[in-house]
DNA sequence: CATGAATGAGATTTCATTCAT
DNA sequence: TATGAATGAAATCTCATTCAT
């Protein structure tokens, strides 16, 4: 039908075409994502959501059931990104050191081009993970993040390069602290210390010194 | 006293001390915090909160004006008791590396022992701190803590125990961080991980590995 | 139609007459005339609105955004109704006394017949005309009487008919407020003279005052 | 008590001297009319009549039993204080033109000093004259008023120089509303007319058109 | 006489969700 | 699939009035 002439008296919109589902379903979960996220899910709005979707708020009922759906699937999306993209980090083909760094680098730049994720944990913390607990989808994805950081500490403890006693879990909680903190906290931490924390040149500086901080870490011990 | 009657007249309810400013202006407070921190600003219930309190509704906008007032009374309470608790550290009598390990230990317990400040930090940035930068009472209590931190990595780098080029407010980001993180996001990470972070031996790991952390991070580099 | 069967599917409920946007958005309207030129602004109830047009409370705010939007648009559609009501006298035809006439008559039965103005004039000034300063729609609809007014001052100028120099906005005030303290207030001065202003006979010849005196002043002045 | 010196720690009110019960019913009075003027009966708050009166709230219903028997106050106040006015105008002593003028001046000079007196009225007229007809100190001043026009007329009529055939209370009602819409409605006649009515020339102009409009009415009809 | 904390009823407004087309 | 009017429940906030001192 695109392209042919509207009669007269239809509306033609040019930004929401109407009947393409998948269109549709897409526009609906990026509103939602950036709603949910500025706003938290008791401050999001269901109409401010379709609105911003450009679509009919009874679609969003149509395709998530209802609001609380429509926050799984936000959620389920958000979580899928990032351990994804972990997983095409391909660390295996680097001396750990390199391997580590640039772990830790990348999950520094991931919390600076996503603060939407950050904010999600946020809000699902403050849900007491309730939402979380419910997807069976998202638990899974974490086996291969643990399996990532303990192949990258073995090699390294090998080589006498790393310390040999360190837990992967404990490790990557400190890597995402250093940044996570940082990021999340930026506009009180920006104002309690009369600094701007988003300024770029910070923000690279962060980034080596999370580098920093962790390589110390893992530096084996010196016997005496 | 439990058992016995009351003299009339004499106030009694423990619930709602009817005539006693002082008492129903805290127990407000002490019922908002709870509230907004369990639910966040726009999850919070007024209704809950007078209940919560054991007073009457119409008393939240006598003394706060309106909820924002309310939430802006809780946040500035919340900030001065960390930042008041800070100041009794008194670390200067301890030689560098015990009073920094003094400064770790203290954050990481404040959080363990205060997950309603996580919270509302949380809370605070999804609101991008408009609160914070509207309260006058709040920003002048954070020059003492960088003075503290400051204090003793000058204190440590004369000793030659401390490398001397850290920046203060890196630091403390890093040490609130590396604790901030693992509390507040633990129901979230405690699910993805199958592990259950709040259990009191992790906990006191957790801090063990803070110190350590912070610590190797410290040391001077050797010259080579 | 009455009488008949509705087809089924057919709006039928006058009550309430659903998915009918232009007969909700009616209702409303004249339920809200009524109601606020009855109680006034900070007298009049959304409820008793709401209930008086027999629709959902919730309508209000969705086709007027709030108790002020509601007033604003009351306040527009009833100052339309007169200056319509006075560019269809058609004055232009008629010989200046016999205009004028027409014109204190009109002014005075419209009084009458819709003492909302009246109020809704009153409710207003006590806001200081803020509402109507808010309006763009208002300000222009007064320009046309003026000129109506002007023309018939200038023809019978020109015939000797009526003296040459009368204020056509002074004269408009001089009509329109020998009959407005009349109605506006006439239950106050019914009260204080013990006599029933609202009695036909008496509006009637309250009407025939108000053309004499209004002649009376428009008389060209004798030379001596 | 005054000018002895207060107890360390009593608060002293400068502004309004406690224990002087008719300077704290005064306050209260002048307060009230003008809140209540300002907002009209259901806008006035109780709240901020005893701040405008710097007295606590609870004396207002030690004063005058509750928000309506202080509204009626306010009412019988400002009706006495016109009527006890025009009792003082001794028209007596003049000619008929120049009392009739006197008159007029008079009302006209009244409504521009005491527009909280229209704006009463306005709000009671609101009420359908409600408080007004429950008064029983308001009623009792009117018949003087007649009695004065009445009075003049006569005169007039004996000198010939006014028509004989005028009622008193009509005359007195076109007099008070040529000035009465004037004022009252200043606002919004102010704003479609684009001109400001209240200006002190303008204010000048009006009282000598009412003066013109009253006295070509009352001209004695010419015989032909 | 005077204070100001306290109250319950009720006001306006908001919100997720459903209905009719 | 899509629309937007309609809804009931509940949220925040307001108000005149009373109570304890």
């Amino acid at each position: 039908m695109e392209g042919s002439l509207p009669k007269p008296g239809t509306k033609s919109r040019v930004a929401s075409p109407t009947r393409d589902p998948e269109r549709t379903r897409a526009a609906i979960l990026r509103a939602a994502t950036a709603e949910i996220t500025a706003k938290g899910l008791t401050g999001a709005r269901v109409d401010a959501i379709a609105e911003r979707a450009g679509v009919n708020k009874r679609m969003l009922y149509h395709y998530f059931g209802d609001k609380q759906g429509l926050y799984l699937a936000v959620l389920e999306h958000t979580y899928a990104a990032i351990r994804t993209a972990e997983i095409g980090l391909n660390l295996t083909e680097l001396d750990p050191v390199a391997g580590m760094r640039k772990l830790v680098l990348f999950t520094w730049h991931y919390f600076i081009d996503h603060p939407e994720f950050l904010s999600l944990l946020a809000t699902e913390n403050m849900n007491r993970a309730a939402y979380l607990k419910k997807s069976k989808a998202i638990r899974p994805l974490h086996g291969s993040l643990v399996d990532l950081i303990e192949a990258l500490l073995k090699r390294g403890a090998q080589q006498k390069i790393f310390r040999d006693d360190v837990d992967p879990v404990e490790l990557y909680i400190s890597i995402a602290g250093l940044g996570f903190f940082y990021m999340s906290n930026r506009h009180t931490l920006s104002t309690i210390f009369g600094k701007n924390l988003s300024a770029s040149a910070r923000l690279a500086a962060r980034g080596e010194h999370i580098v920093e901080v962790v390589l110390a870490y893992l530096k084996p011990v010196e016997k005496t």
